[in-house]
This record gives C-alpha cells, structure tokens and sequence, in this order.
DNA sequence: TGTACATCAGTGAACGCGCGTTCACTGATGTAC
DNA sequence: TGTACATCAGTGAACGCGCGTTCACTGATGTAC
C-alpha cells in the first residue's frame, strides 16, 4: 500500500523524532528497530526504506538533538542587550541542572545522554556527535564571551569551556545516582547551581 | 576436574579484576560472558559457580574499581602536612584530566566509565555504583576540606563537588570526541587544567 | 483529462547470529573413618 | 597415616531468546502516453 511522498517524509521525520526521544531514554542499544517503530506507528520491516542501517538513524538521531540544543544557545549568544543576554544565559544555565531537568530523561541534553556510549559507536555516530558537541560547544563559548575585548576572549573561552563540562558533569553524576542515593544526587545538583550562584558576579 | 580452594577464589578474583578492564573498556553490554572468562583464561561454563548472573559481576567490578580510586583519594585526604597534602591532591587532579588519562580506557576513573550506562542497568548494579560514588566524593571533599575550619567546611565541600563534576565532565566529554575531533578533545582537557591552576592560587 | 503500468512505502514472516544461562559430565580435592 | 567416597570448580555442548536485517508481497501513488 504506497503512499504519499509527503506522508512518507513525514513518516520518516517521525521515526527520527521518536528515536531522539528513545534513545536518550534507554541508550541506542537499549531501544529496538521494532519497539522504535511500533512508537512510531509502524511496522519494524519498513525501517529499511528510510535508513540503510540502525548506525545510520543513530547518526541522524544525534544530529537532531544536537541541533535543537545549538539552536537553543545561538538564540542566547544572539542576543544584542548585555544584561538581558547575561540573565537569559544564567537561566540557561539553571535550567540545565535543575532536578527536574535531570529526571526529564527523554529530553535529556545530547552530550549527557550520549556521552557514554557515544564512543563505542561506529564511526558515523561518533562523528556526527562531534560535529554537534563541537557546534553546540561554540554557540557556549559564544554566549559567556559575546561583548568581551578580544584581549580575554581566550581566557574565557576556557572559562566557558570548563563552566559546561562541570555543568555536564554534575547532571550525569546525578542522573548516575539518582534512584539509589537521591539526596547525594540532590547535593550535586545544588553544589552547581551555588557555584553558578557563586561565578555570577 | 576440581581444583584447590585457593586457586579456585584465585579464579574469581581474577574474573574479577579482567571484568574491571574489560567493563570500562567496552561497556557492560560491549563485554560477553565467554569473551571475559576466555580473557581470564577459562571456559565460560564455570563463570555460574562464581557468580549468580552477569549483573551480580557488574555490581562486584564496580565496587571493585571504586574500592581503588577510594583507597588513592583518601590517601591524599589522610596527609598531614597541609601544604604536601594540598600537592599531592593538585597532582591527583591533574593526572585526572591529562591526555593520558583519557587515552588510557581499561584504567578509566568510575565515574567516568560507568556513569552513562549505570542507570540502565540493574538495581544491584546501581546500588554498588552509588556507594561507591558516595564514598569516593566523600574522600574528595575531606582531601579539599581537610585542614578548613568548620565555618567554611560546607562552602568548600559544595566547591569540591563542582570541581570534581568539572573535572569528571572534562574527561567525559573530551574521551567522546577524542577519535571524531582530536583537536576538540585536547581544548577541553586544556581548559580543564587551566582552571585547575586558576583555582589553585 | 483519462488510462495503463511501473514504482515504492509499508507489512509481517523468516533468517542467522550472538548472547546469557543451563546442564550432564569430568576428575582432582577435601573429608570421614 | 591410609583408604573410600562425596564434593564441586571447570568444561563445552546445548537451549531459548531477542536482535538487526532480508525478503516476497501488497496496493495506492506517481507517471507516461
């Protein structure tokens, strides 16, 4: 029964959507073609029209998360007001270690949800994973130094750089524990929004 | 053909300590049962006379190779000198993000091998995962702490858990784009020590 | 515009493979006497 | 200490299951005339 292209892009669109959401979920391993197309309102053997291998819509997958995470910074970077550019970047920030952010597992940032696995994946996966990172890394720096003299541009540039990974790496430590020890995973979470606190002024 | 008692626990502990290389190497589910005992030199039948399933083995390597990064932080913590113990735990945090460090994925640090898959895997697995993390970002805080008076011990320790999620996110994020983006890899763990020698002084 | 045919998105059974786990067996070790 | 037997760590074949992938088929869509 063909159908239409439009239907058919569509359909291809939404098994990408629903991928995104699946595997940041449970990881790409822990998600099958055929649970991901039943999700998708389909049948597992049609998987093979749209993608010429799981590998290939794990790829397509991480570049959709990504993209909407870049879109999401460039937006704040963008912004022309140093002060309103500075509170729209803060909240940002908070927003990104906030619990309910970290129990949000299916919308979970693409660098903390594929991190891990990320690099025994194969090669297409692990590219497309740094292309995103590299670009979503950039838009970061780009939003903590817009309006900065060139002359401490770098230095914070690595500022910005390590604000993120200590960002990164308090959501995953408390994603890790938070069903077995959630009050430590509490106390991680809270220790980074203190020290955004703390490096705000 | 049965074997002596010792060289029998000499077995397990072997498993053991193979599962410890091979689990941050690959990933739990990168590792096969047969792969792991042929690599402790057995045969895979035997690997139920020592272990209930594949998840009570996870859970053992885990505490296994928490035990270890424990036993090294609280060494740190226990020296008296403060001026040799503050060297010694700027030493520990360098050597954390070196490039070596990252390169080097059989010895990986815990947190940073098992955070991304642990919450998938079994409650057994997450328990032993989240004692250990506790234990291991208690001996940190004490060796940041230690010598502080109690007026600003709290402080210190929320500071303490921002720099080791800065530090564990570093290397998190530089090992997943370390084969796609090498140069990106190297920026992040750059950054990393640059804060460190920022927050030293 | 209408008709005939080729195309191709979606279906669901099937294949082959690797995995975790089980099991009957072996034979040296540990133990009871 | 010596002997007879039970124990149990290790072996390797086998089982059952789920997975990624393939394939013959369907029938509405797109297209050539």
């Amino acid at each position: 029964m063909r159908i239409t292209k439009k239907q058919a892009d569509e359909n291809k669109a939404r098994v990408v959507e629903t991928a995104a959401v699946l595997f940041r979920e449970k990881g790409f391993d822990g998600v099958s073609i055929a649970d991901l197309m039943h999700a998708a309102d389909m049948t597992h053997g049609g998987f093979y029209n749209h993608f010429g291998s799981k590998d290939d819509l794990e790829a397509a997958a991480c570049a959709h998360v990504f993209a909407k995470s870049i879109e999401a910074v460039e937006a704040i970077a963008a912004v022309a007001d140093p002060v309103e550019r500075a509170r729209a970047f803060d909240d940002y920030k908070c927003r990104y270690v906030a619990k309910k952010s970290r129990d949000a597992t299916a919308a979970r940032c693409p660098m903390v949800a594929f991190a891990g696995d990320v690099s025994r994946q194969s090669p297409t996966v692990r590219g497309e994973y740094a292309a995103g990172l590299h670009k979503y890394l950039d838009a970061f720096a780009r939003a903590a130094t817009a309006g900065k003299t060139a002359g401490v541009r770098k230095s914070a540039r690595r500022q910005a750089i390590t604000q993120l990974a200590a960002l990164a790496g308090a959501l995953t430590l408390a994603r890790s524990v938070a069903d077995a020890d959630p009050s430590l995973s509490d106390e991680i979470l809270e220790a980074a929004v203190a020290a955004l606190g703390a490096a705000a002024h």
